[in-house]
DNA sequence: CAAAAAGATTGAATGAGTTCAATTTTTAAG
DNA sequence: CTTAAAAATTGAACTCATTCAATCTTTTTG
């Protein structure tokens, strides 16, 4: 009557995603065979097909565990967010490329959105995708957020600038990963250099 | 002293290519077996092998030569360019995006994006990354010379702007791969409103 | 509590990409 | 022209991801 089934479930299911992230950490996705991540979640094989629908799944579910906590935390930037877009955008990229790699490496990353985009109809693929959906909407909150305290020019499209600011901080974000020899700061660095007109011309005279 | 083996080698690889590439189009990408492309070249697995590192590598290379396309026919635009900021962007991804559908689908354009983003390191993928970079600068060389010609104001960085036109529409452009219900013009249209921003605060007040 | 139904697990079998030692073909040397 | 060296080709064997029919476990019904 406790659901025995339900609690036996979420527990395997809990096992099988640990034990596959630990092993992506350990020795790379491509390394990582499912006959191994069954064995330390202590299921079969076949039990890691009931719960994931492919490798590439149970991938992506831990990268959108890691976007939650992203997004997470530049909800406490949004919430208060610096007075100048120069700054406030700063602030809240740095914040999403700074916390990319605590838990995934590049080469997670970029297994993942390679996956998101191969297969965009699987279920974690579109979980994914909605996700990037929520930080593209952070963006735009942002800027909109600005523009009602007046630090960004009435009239401007307040959406349409947050999502080319994102569209052009998740590009680059993409050039990041496939770039191993890249650094975080320099990531920052071009993503700013890029910003700067956009941020510049749609700030009030004033805030400049 | 020919070089008999040179032109069996060049012929080999133009069958290979060409089988994979009337494959990819005829049944898709996962579909087609490395042994019936193969086959189809008349050589054996083996010798795939031998032309191309991966299954991918070859998409990867069909890709890329319809990129070079694209790229021959934004040139005509970038040395001729409308007038107004807004209409030269118009006109340019509007030849990117009308190109891009031609000779591929969705699907493989889906699958070489997915694999120049997961192995960034094999040579296909490395000259697909260059296309990209190529197709950047023709947008921030466009920008720079609208500026020339006064369409843009003074002072604005002309190649930060650039890219990031640039990497909106090439973001946007994933959007529409992943996408199968989204239509050509619907990207158009979104991607022209993101831009508007941009694209009207950097262009000169007198030709607005 | 017994038995049937529903839900999950299992691992051997399948299939496709990839490798590599043996073989064949081309080139260079004598 | 012969022969050795170099370069390419070949396809059977190998590795995994994935599937599915048989089996086991949990829940529900009577």
């Amino acid at each position: 009557m406790t659901g025995l089934r339900a609690k036996q479930k979420a527990d395997r299911n809990r096992r099988i995603l640990q034990a596959a992230t630990e092993l992506f950490r350990e020795v790379g996705y491509d390394s990582a065979r499912i006959e191994d991540i069954a064995e330390r979640a202590e299921v079969s094989v076949g039990t890691f097909y009931n719960y994931y629908q492919n490798k590439g799944d149970i991938l992506v579910a831990a990268v959108s565990m890691e976007v939650e906590e992203v997004l997470a935390a530049g909800k406490t930037i949004v919430d208060s967010p610096p007075d100048t877009v120069g700054e406030a955008l700063t602030a809240l990229i740095g914040q999403y490329y700074d916390h990319s790699l605590v838990y995934l490496s590049k080469e997670m990353w970029r297994t993942a959105m390679a996956i998101s985009i191969q297969q965009p109809e699987s279920p974690f693929s579109r979980h994914y995708t909605e996700l990037d959906g929520r930080l593209c909407d952070q963006v735009s909150t942002l800027i909109s957020k600005l523009q009602l305290r007046s630090a960004v020019m009435p009239g401007i499209d307040a959406v349409g600038a947050g999502q080319m600011f994102f569209n052009n901080l998740n590009m680059m974000f993409i050039e990041f990963v496939k770039d191993e020899t890249m650094t975080l700061d320099a990531l920052k660095e071009i993503v700013a250099r890029q910003n700067r007109p956009l941020a510049t011309l749609i700030s009030s005279p004033k805030i400049q």
